[in-house]
DNA sequence: CCTTTCACATACCGCTGGTATGCGAAGGTA
DNA sequence: TACCTTCGCATACCAGCGGTATGTGAAAGG
């Protein structure tokens, strides 16, 4: 399905081409980067550009939903490796904070992302990425029993929104025990959701 | 020192600028409005815009001002009513997630301003508006022995993040009692920073 | 071997943010 | 009041941008 030298060379633009609008847009901003840098980058012109992307927001689309499964795999991966649900939340939720402490990670998925498409279709892509984990741990955990009952959804975007803000200043900060302190203040913060408020039995490691 | 026509005059035409400015970048997007259009809806030419701002992008960062100073009134005005540090940081975090609802003040504080002027320009510009008040309550709270001593930092820009991704959530929200629910859950997380914890004894309101 | 299709290059356009210059009126000075 | 300077702004213009229409050579298909 995918051979055939027309096929194989078609794939290798499209591909050359998203390396190349990742690596500007994430070093200088989407704003900043124009469309010649961007096909001179990848070795090609504009018309292979828009032969495969309808607008430069496009590419910009492609590009951002790349570096969010990018992020989601490795959150999964971690998550997926504890098995108590509550330690999948945790260790989930601590592997997004480093993740997203990616420069090149922030310009695209934090920064520019939901000015370039709209926060309510950025809010969508990640929803499909990542958000929606979030949000079935969380469900999983009330099933369970282990947090407080209560609707779902402002509780993911509360918890999403602070460790998006939370990223994009470690990724700035100087300080060597920001991340560690930041984690701490996060955990508290979970804590806080469980049923029974043994908050202060239970420290952060 | 502010009379004289020319002062005057020229003060009447700053003001159409940022309002026209203003309407325009809330309702459309930085990127989507061009400049033409600002000064044809303030009544000049691009000689007045250009005679007061050195680019679009500094017309913005003079609404973006504008904008966060309304909403970090509101907030002062709010918590100022209150005696109790506590109810000080509640009311005020109650009072910014309402104000941050309007779509105008997103457009401009939330999406844009970090796009626009980058990220670091954009905190800057946060800090000295409303998110020091924040810092400045939880460090209080810190010294009374209210909360968990901690490093403040961490705990603002958490607070932060889990506020501006909530309120422009809820801003495209339907349900009638989301503003209620994440509140619930915001409160929740506040009180988990208490040093006693008697999180289960509090309700939210 | 001929035709069609496809992946891409080339040339071009309207519009945008930004600049250089012109100009009339207000403000100061005699 | 006459003059000159300064200032606030308008006008005219430009380079570069995203986007489009068209050309072209090679692969796919019969």
């Amino acid at each position: 399905m995918t051979d055939g030298a027309r096929a194989r060379q078609r794939e290798q633009t499209r591909r050359a081409l998203l390396r190349a609008g990742r690596r500007l847009f994430a070093t200088r901003g989407y704003a900043a980067v124009g469309l010649a840098e961007i096909v001179h980058a990848a070795g090609v012109t504009k018309g292979a550009l828009y032969h495969h992307f309808e607008s430069k927001a496009e590419l910009f689309r492609a590009v951002l939903e790349h570096v969010q499964q990018e992020v989601a795999q490795q959150v999964a991966a971690t998550a997926d490796a504890e098995d108590d649900p509550w330690e999948q939340l945790t260790a989930g939720c601590r592997a997004f904070l480093t993740a997203s402490t990616d420069p090149d990670v922030q310009q695209i998925m934090l920064i520019d992302g939901p000015a370039v498409l709209g926060w309510s279709d950025w809010r969508a892509l990640d929803e499909a990425a990542s958000a929606r984990h979030l949000a079935e741990a969380l469900a999983t955990l009330i099933e369970k029993g282990i947090i407080t009952p209560q609707p779902v959804e402002p509780l993911t975007h509360l918890l999403s929104g602070a460790m998006n803000e939370a990223a994009l200043w470690l990724a700035r900060s100087t300080g060597p025990g920001d991340l560690e302190d930041t984690w701490i203040a996060l955990s508290q913060m979970l804590q806080a959701l469980r049923l029974n408020s043994n908050g202060a039995t239970c420290r952060a490691s």
